[in-house]
DNA sequence: ATAATTCCTACTGGTTTTGTATGAAATACA
DNA sequence: TGTATTTCATACAAAACCAGTAGGAATTAT
């Protein structure tokens, strides 16, 4: 049950968006990806789903890169993991819907617990918005007080 | 985000031996492999952790099988998918320990967020008990009326 | 003895994950 | 206009993981 990089990835990249970007200007992912100390080019594959879902905005060429397409707070952490993990759906019935016509449905009796498991999953990433990653942040006064 | 097999079929073999043996007396694999329609020896592979943790009770030889050391209410759900998955984190660093002494610790602004979907999991799935599964199974009156 | 059963471990084909590699298309700027 | 920079698209590949198959040893009732 482990949530894989891509989905990992997307909530880094987002949340270095969010800090040094934001909704002002394009930043590339070449700086990103340095900062996050991640490959370039797998971030980039990484940051496609979310720019095709409309999550981000970009700009190619000279000067181009990334940058939010809404305030921070307008992102629940879902619709972002959504877009990269594609389903979080813990059993793939529920994801593809086959679970509506299975024949066995009326004699499955796991059914309704892996429902459940999945609207508290969602419901969960959900109720969390990028802004309250943003917040996450340590202080660093200790240090700059020192 | 996915369960693999081997929680669902535990679940599966679980409701099946608490339907159809209880804590009463034995019951084979082969048997229980025939009414899921799934591989004796598959199955073999899954129960033997539900084994190793006590979840349930065995016997070898003829006429041995398996059987439930508690009663149906007593499970939960949560304890048989940990038995078989290994661990419900989200995210390796949570079940590996890890996430603890890691370097960027402080820098990290999405382990809390990972701690609570973490949790939200748990909670659910500790919420449920291996009877709530039984109770869903569905009455067939309607054809033994018609 | 024999048949039935759990228990143990190795193997295997397929899929998924986690990237790398190559290069085309677009853009800013000198 | 040419060059550097950037996104965008797609192919490839090693490693890990998943979902089972296979063979046989140990145990037990009859």
């Amino acid at each position: 049950m482990k949530i894989s990089t891509k989905g990992r990835y997307a909530l880094n990249i987002m949340v270095d968006i969010a800090k040094n970007a934001g909704q002002e200007k394009y930043i590339s992912l070449t700086e990103i990806a340095n900062r996050l100390k991640l490959s370039n080019k797998y971030l980039e594959q990484i940051i496609s789903p979310l720019n095709k879902a409309g999550l981000v905005l970009s700009t190619r060429g000279n000067n181009g890169g990334y940058m939010l397409s809404r305030k921070p707070e307008e992102y629940k952490v879902g619709d972002i993991l959504r877009a990269t993990e594609g389903n979080l759906a813990p059993i793939t019935c529920l994801s593809d819907g086959s679970a509506k016509n299975c024949p066995r449905k009326n004699q499955c009796t796991t059914l309704s617990f892996w429902q459940g498991l999945d609207k508290a999953i969602e419901e969960y990433v959900d109720s969390k918005s990028l802004q309250d990653l943003v917040n996450e942040t340590k202080s660093t006064k200790k240090y700059v007080l020192k």
